[in-house]
RNA sequence: GCCCGGGUGGCGGAAUUGGCAGACGCGGAGGACUCAAAAUCCUCUGGCCGCAAGGCCGUGCGGGUUCAAGUCCCGCCCCGGGCACCA
């Protein structure tokens, strides 16, 4: 083997030989213990970037640890292949989007292996894939029987100057299209979603047991938003405040129904359908101009706090009246009500509620306190905690208290009741895109809207299509593709045009995985059995919400209706998010233009530096700059561990025989501790501790190598093997190739190494001796010292006696063998 | 505004339960090898005072608990991220 470690002559050839042997890949009935490693598959944008070396050398370090502490590794890779920026790359150069997909799909798939990045390839699956599509299909049917999945109006960006619908991300902050700088509208369309409510509390149920990081949770419990509270009429009554007997009570949902004797006015959102019924003549034209004038709002200028709430709301000219006493109070229509939560229409305390008392202020109506504030409370709205006042039969009651009383009168007067309500909205699917899965519906003039029969999935994008500059779907002009027939009466049908949202994809290929050979399902109950849960999901914090959302709501469906094994009830027992890499303190992005690219880095260093530098760098899920990577000290790092494992090596050429030293034994004991310590931060993904681990062993064996006596060759042997060993899941390549020119074999499938517990101390330690908690001294001590004696040490020592001066301390803390405190 | 993180040398960071602050890397200084340089190897490297031995200070700020605080408690400041008219 040659002196001189060069990564590019070895790194290629052990890429071949994972590939050829197939060391990483794992057959469904592999005797191992199962261990599922997933990182979460990429969106194929060309070759690797920064940040998925990243996120796929974290994955890759686990999958060759667990394999080495002989788990059945199920270690798969897939794309994400849909998705709006290939159809964007093809309506601005024509490419077509499978074209440019597939080449990315490539650059990618060598970039991961050129990292060299260990999976089961048999396993990949691609969004884009028929295959695929047919089991996304098939499963948006099965949630269809189910009553899953439904088609509602909703409000879409519609680009006046494109005549398409735009994405939230190509609608500019200030309202207008990305690409002709129209403003966008809002304009309602028939939507296709997934019921994803049906599961809300089952999701916010399910996060409890699971491991991972709180903060992701807490955004997941903040995301479904479930809220206690009562839901209730308020009666309709004219503006002399009579009660109309022809219209049902308005339902409005609180969570305060303690503060209901401070009622003192209610309001509607502007898309109530109510409006027209209960808006009175001389308010209609007011009424119509503000519900316009909210149409024209951007979601953005909407959802902000700034403007004057006089002009955000307007007055139906009709009342309701409070049930708790009896009062006819005024009713409005405010843009900051949203149709979308709860009943659309809110009861307004401004008492306890300081967007009530912002409003009633702007629009004069009367504010009553029903909670008591404290004595020096000189705010505005009280929403604390107090003492019921002015509240009739709930006066004098807690908060609790009173809420329960004042639901338990709703009830038994039949007014209202308990309600429990969630913020999280269903799952709007549909894409007016055209490189997305379709979904397969077809709409029949007699027979009306029909699924596709499961024989005819999959519903397969047709390629011989034009791209609009207009960014058009082009299925919407595609004859071939529009012309279907219908199922039930076999005449002319209509195909539907929309595809879904890429995150349709996602929300399942985890489980292909693990049987993506399966062509009767979109996987064998078995096989995902065996594998699923997911033992490790790793990707970005970026997707704590939606994906894992949305992953989470599949799993649980396809449990339900039997697709899945009835016991999966959640897709990743455990998830790691990894921080992102920027720039000079800016996110990196192909759009920014600050890519730093692997390649470089790949073809002089080597990949094995690369991970290296990503592991060493920062705790791996914190953000990181590109500036704070130390490539260089990594590969000078991997040459000084080359020059120590390659064989006949002119380092380690001077190894003695013969008895062992002391030294020997101590170097023997470090060896022991570092196999201790790496396991242990592999467990609990301090890696760049592991690898500061390795840095400090190596720095060690260089200073007994070239001390006086020198090193014993066996003592040497076994340490360099056990740091080839512990090192081999972060610097594959290099470690493979050593362990191969010293000992034959493939250090990837050795087992981990174990160390000895007999061997983590030394029996020499050094104990510290503080004066008053001040350090004073340090003595070298058995480390099998007790207290006494190592108090007795502690005051003999000449400089702790020069400090007393002749002082007796008045407490002595004793903690052997690593510290002693005197107290004088 | 609310909810999460975080603040430690010139820089990235380390520090099981409260027990030697600054591991490891980068950067810097010095030395060895060399005709010389690169590479490599070794040593030093928080601040202040001191020739030295050594001393004092030091983990965002201010208090507190403790024999002992980066770590625990109270009150602030700053930075990053998420959510934001959610009734």
């Amino acid at each position: 083997m040659p002196e001189h470690y060069d990564p590019q002559s070895i790194e290629k050839r052990w890429q071949q030989r994972w590939s050829d042997e197939g060391t990483y890949v794992v057959d469904n009935d592999d005797p191992r213990p199962p261990f599922y490693v997933l990182s979460m598959y990429p969106y194929p944008s060309g070759p690797a970037h920064m940040g998925h070396v990243r996120n796929y050398t974290m994955g890759d370090l686990l999958v060759r640890y667990r394999t080495m502490r002989g788990d059945g590794v199920l270690s798969p890779i897939g794309f994400d292949s849909f998705g709006l920026p290939a159809e964007n790359a093809a309506i601005k150069t024509g490419t077509h989007p499978r074209v440019n997909t597939e080449a990315n799909v490539e650059a990618l798939s060598d970039s991961l292996r050129r990292i060299g990045a260990a999976y089961d390839w048999r396993r990949v699956v691609r969004s884009h894939d028929p295959d695929y599509i047919r089991w996304t299909q098939w499963i948006f049917l099965k949630f269809y029987e189910a009553g899953l999945v439904y088609r509602n109006e909703a409000p879409v960006n519609w680009c006046p100057g494109c005549k398409t619908v735009l994405a939230n991300e190509q609608v500019l902050p200030d309202g207008t299209c990305e690409r002709s700088g129209d403003l966008v509208e809002r304009r309602n369309m028939e939507q296709w979603f997934y019921r994803i409510t049906a599961y809300a509390q089952e999701l916010l149920d399910g996060l409890e047991p699971l491991d991972w990081p709180e903060k992701v949770k807490i955004m997941q419990r903040h995301w479904i938003g479930r809220s206690e509270g009562a839901q209730f009429g308020l009666p309709i009554a004219d503006s002399e405040g009579n009660l109309r007997s022809d219209s049902e009570p308005l339902m409005v949902y609180t969570t305060r129904p303690d503060t209901s004797f401070g009622i003192t006015f209610a309001v509607m959102s502007p898309e109530h359908p109510r409006v027209g019924e209960l808006t009175t003549d001389e308010q209609s034209d007011a009424v119509e101009a503000f519900q316009k004038s909210v149409m024209d709002l951007s979601e953005i200028d909407r959802l902000s706090n700034a403007g004057n709430l006089d002009k955000r709301g307007v007055a139906t000219g009709c009342y309701v009246i409070n049930p708790f006493n009896g009062k006819s109070i005024p009713l409005f229509l405010a843009d900051y009500v949203l149709m979308t939560y709860g009943t659309g229409a809110i009861m307004a305390v401004p008492g306890e509620d300081q967007r009530d008392w912002d409003f009633a202020m702007a629009h004069d109506c009367a504010i009553v306190r029903t909670v008591q504030p404290p004595a020096d409370f000189d705010g505005e709205a009280y929403t604390g905690e107090g003492l019921a006042i002015n509240s009739g039969f709930l006066d004098g009651m807690e908060m609790l208290q009173a809420k329960a009383a004042a639901i338990d009168w709703l009830e038994s007067e039949g007014l209202g009741q308990r309600t429990v309500n969630f913020r999280l909205r269903d799952w709007l699917l549909s894409r007016q895109r055209y490189w997305g899965c379709p979904i397969p519906i077809v709409y029949c003039d007699v027979c009306g809207e029909k699924p596709v029969p499961e024989a005819d999935l999959p519903v397969d994008l047709p390629d011989d299509v034009e791209f609009m500059p207009t960014g058009q779907s082009p299925l919407t002009t595609h004859e071939g593709f529009l012309a279907a027939t219908c199922p039930d009466c076999g005449g002319l049908a209509r195909r539907e045009t929309d595809t879904m949202d890429t995150f349709v994809d996602s929300s399942w290929y985890f489980l292909r995985f693990a049987d993506p050979w399966c062509d009767t399902a979109p996987f064998s109950a078995t096989a995902v059995e065996r594998w699923m849960p997911v033992d490790q999901y790793i990707g970005g914090v970026e997707h704590a919400i939606l994906h894992l959302m949305y992953a989470r709501f599949f799993t649980k469906a396809l449990s339900d209706l039997g697709v899945a094994p009835k016991g999966i009830r959640e897709p990743f027992r455990r998830l790691f998010t990894q921080g992102m890499i920027r720039l000079g303190g800016a996110k990196m992005s192909k759009s920014k233009g600050n890519l730093v690219a692997p390649e470089e880095i790949l073809d002089f260093q080597g990949a094995d530096a690369l991970r290296l530098a990503h592991l060493q760098v920062k705790p791996p899920q914190e953000d990181v700059d590109w500036e704070d990577f130390g490539i260089d000290g990594c590969s000078k790092f991997l040459h000084r561990v080359w020059r120590l494992g390659v064989p006949g090596g002119s380092l380690t050429a001077g190894a003695r025989s013969g008895p062992l030293t002391a030294i020997d034994e101590e170097v023997d004991r470090a060896t022991h501790r570092l196999v201790n310590r790496v396991t242990r931060e592999y467990d609990r993904w301090s890696y760049n501790t592991a690898v500061a681990g390795f840095m400090e062993f190596t720095n060690t064996l260089y200073r007994w190598i070239q001390s006086d006596d020198g090193p014993h060759a066996d003592t040497l042997n076994s340490a360099v093997n056990t740091l080839l060993l512990v090192m081999a899941p972060a610097a594959p390549h290099l470690c493979a190739e050593l362990w191969e020119g010293r000992n034959g074999g493939h250090i990837h499938t050795e087992p981990w190494p174990e160390a000895d517990p007999a061997k983590l101390q030394d029996d020499m330690v050094t104990m510290v001796v503080q004066v008053n908690g001040k350090v004073r001294d340090r003595i070298e001590v058995q480390s099998d010292i007790g207290a006494d004696a190592a108090e007795a040490m502690a005051l003999a020592s000449e400089r702790i006696i020069e400090f007393l001066a002749g002082d007796i301390p008045v407490k002595v803390i004793v903690r052997p063998p690593t510290l002693v405190n005197l107290v004088i």
